[in-house]
DNA sequence: CTGGCCGTC
DNA sequence: GACGGCCAG
């Protein structure tokens, strides 16, 4: 064999060697993400997801999300509203969508069809009205859950025009929100789609120097109470889900903030 | 903003 | 089922 054919040979097999092995590498860090959620970045929205307690995490370009088959919904919806994700756009309303990225088949949203309840966005649509692709997204059956009108419409809606508040006098919060699921739950439809009897949302902010974190766990009922008087701590939240809710955080950290149910660092007005 | 319902195709 | 119009908290 010339040596000039060897060294081709050879050439081709590092090239070829050194693409596969970037394509395992890329295929590896997905799977890591996918199976976990413990693949994360400290400048993307994954750095605090929450753990998983049914092993099903899907991620949007939006959002993303923890599927709990049994309740046909998530136990955990999780998004980072930034500050340009404010946006006064108004777009049509599709239809909902089955999620095809959840393997174990999402419910159809025909479950909630003269149920009596709504299909009440985990994450609003209204935080992802920066283009339309985004709020479309908003409207896969992943991200609903049987809610109230009165309640959707009342002082979840209230909380959830307080986060948009929040994320702009804040430069932006993170944002956790679900059912809280269990095995004793009225059901809807022909899949079973779970009722919760109390709904949870969870905000981190760590854009403004100090990392602060505020919890609100409000029953499936609507109130005309103000919101303040519905926040607890993390800690209390974990206790009823078993999630695990900011586990990449410092561990001495997220003791502290997670065990705290004071709002004084969150403006009410 | 949060949604549902109904008639029409 | 998809769509457009209309209604309510």
């Amino acid at each position: 064999m010339k040596r000039k054919t060897l060294y081709a040979i050879m050439a081709v097999l590092l090239i070829g060697g050194v693409y596969f092995y970037e394509f395992y590498l890329e295929e590896k860090e997905q799977q890591d993400i996918v199976d976990t959620g413990k693949t994360v970045k400290s400048d993307t929205n994954e750095f605090f997801l929450p753990t998983s307690t049914t092993g099903q995490i899907v991620h949007h370009e939006g959002y993303s999300l923890s599927y709990s088959e049994p309740h046909e919904q998530a136990e955990w919806v999780a998004y980072e509203l930034k500050l340009e994700h404010l946006s006064n756009s108004n777009y049509k309303r599709p239809y909902f969508e089955i999620d095809p990225a959840v393997k174990t088949g999402a419910a159809h949203w025909r479950n909630y069809k003269k149920s009596g309840f709504d299909r009440g966005h985990l994450c609003p649509a209204a935080d992802r009205a920066y283009n339309q692709v985004a709020y479309n997204e908003t409207f896969l059956t992943s991200n609903i859950s049987p809610q109230r009108h009165d309640f959707n419409s009342g002082i979840w809606n209230t909380l959830e025009q307080k986060v948009r508040y929040w994320a702009s006098k804040y430069n932006g919060v993170f944002v956790v929100s679900g059912g809280v699921l269990n095995d004793n739950m009225e059901t809807i439809g022909e899949e079973q789609v779970a009722v919760p009897n109390q709904f949870y949302k969870i905000l981190i902010d760590n854009n403004t120097g100090e990392t602060k974190m505020i919890a609100f766990l409000i029953p499936h009922e609507n109130s005309i109470l103000p919101l303040y008087k519905f926040v607890v701590s993390v800690d209390s939240i974990e206790e009823l889900t078993g999630i695990d809710f900011f586990p990449e955080l410092e561990d001495s950290l997220e003791n502290e903030l997670e065990a705290s149910s004071s709002y004084k660092d969150w403006s009410f007005n």
